[in-house]
DNA sequence: TAGATTGTTAATCGATTAACAATC
DNA sequence: TAGATTGTTAATCGATTAACAATC
């Protein structure tokens, strides 16, 4: 195996793919690690040390051709692949997760959500259909499930997810406010997404800030 | 002003806190940086030098107080005020937020959210009014507004910002697909959640375990 | 007192920045 | 060719870990 990325490079990417973008919407052709840092607020030698982690994608004396820099970050990030993702829990963050068009165009393709509520059976959200949780077995059984998000209530958390992981799931996205005990198991991926510990952070801040 | 603290001891304090507030849970009383640390996956070290940051909440022979060190990171991370949050856009995303009563009790009180649907005039949810965004000046004026959550299209993230900059808000919980201009204000506090970004990693993750 | 465990200094490790030779 | 800018090595900086004296 090639040597380990390190987290802080791979947190950064989706960040560049993300500017590289925003240069394509404005039909800038190339760029320099010199305007991309001035654009993204980092130095020009972090952008380059970081792209290189990957392969040389510049040229000297001329940059990075963005279009083709697009891509290639696409391609690290996977992004040239489709991903189909379940989501268990489909309250309004579940539903929110699913109405976001833009998961979509980046290769994210939520397939169908899940809950134990019954009012919700056969209802769906933009032809996504919510399926009752019993179900699962059967749907993961016969469906291509890479990614599952998990936005139920976090005393359910651990048993769902061990659940997925048996059933052939191998990515978690997690939203429940715990640490997962799954994420003790290597194989499987789990990123989380924390959001009482942003809004501390936050408030950390703000605390910080009116002193 | 005192040295700052890095921003990755701040990143790891409301996990601490998470962590603090299970044991609690579990009646226990009193515990040592290396029992806290097999149960976090970090190192006890960095545990003692994270919270010697902020002072000693220790005694030598004897641990940390549960409680007691729970109380202190809730007062570090500002937690024993109360911290009013607006939030722009009403769709599901803003809904989900609004109907978290976690944050609650944690200090952090939703409302009110703004739409610019009239169909959601007179609206709301938990009680919480959702209101015109017309009436957002208004509400400022006349309310004690901490922080505003923005969950609305990208393309409005901006200007909005600056609205309520302007309007008096310091605090920016920034759920829109773009890095804001408002965050290069060194005054403002800008905390975002990048969904997307966070399930780009977790691709990039994905790619890396299949090899 | 003896044992346990902190607070803190020193050592190590890794990440960021600077510098510059290579080269388009 | 001259100028620009990369890729990459070396220097610096900061964060993490180890070690241990202080002390409960």
């Amino acid at each position: 195996m090639e040597k380990d990325i390190s987290q802080a490079v791979i947190r950064r990417m989706p960040r560049y793919y993300r500017y590289l973008g925003e240069l394509l919407d404005e039909g800038v052709e190339r760029i320099s690690s010199n305007d991309l840092s001035n654009r993204m607020k980092v130095t020009a030698s972090q952008i380059r040390q970081d792209l290189n982690n990957f392969g040389g994608f510049g040229q000297q004396g001329y940059g990075y051709n963005v279009q083709y820099l697009y891509d290639e970050i696409g391609k690290i990030l996977g992004l040239d692949r489709q991903h189909n993702i379940i989501v268990i829990g489909a309250g309004n963050l579940g539903q929110a997760l699913a109405n976001y068009t833009k998961f979509e165009k980046l290769g994210f393709k939520i397939v169908a959500l899940f809950d134990v509520n019954p009012e919700l059976k056969g209802k769906s959200v933009r032809d996504i259909p919510i399926l009752m949780l019993s179900e699962l077995d059967d749907y993961c059984a016969n469906n291509q499930v890479d990614i599952a998000a998990l936005t139920m209530p976090k005393s359910k958390a651990d048993s769902i997810a061990q659940k997925l992981v048996d059933l052939g799931v191998m990515a978690i996205w997690n939203f429940a406010h715990v640490d997962l005990d799954i994420e003790k198991n290597e194989d499987v991926v789990v990123e989380s997404v924390h959001l009482s510990d942003s809004l501390m952070q936050l408030s950390y801040n703000i605390v910080k800030n009116s002193k």
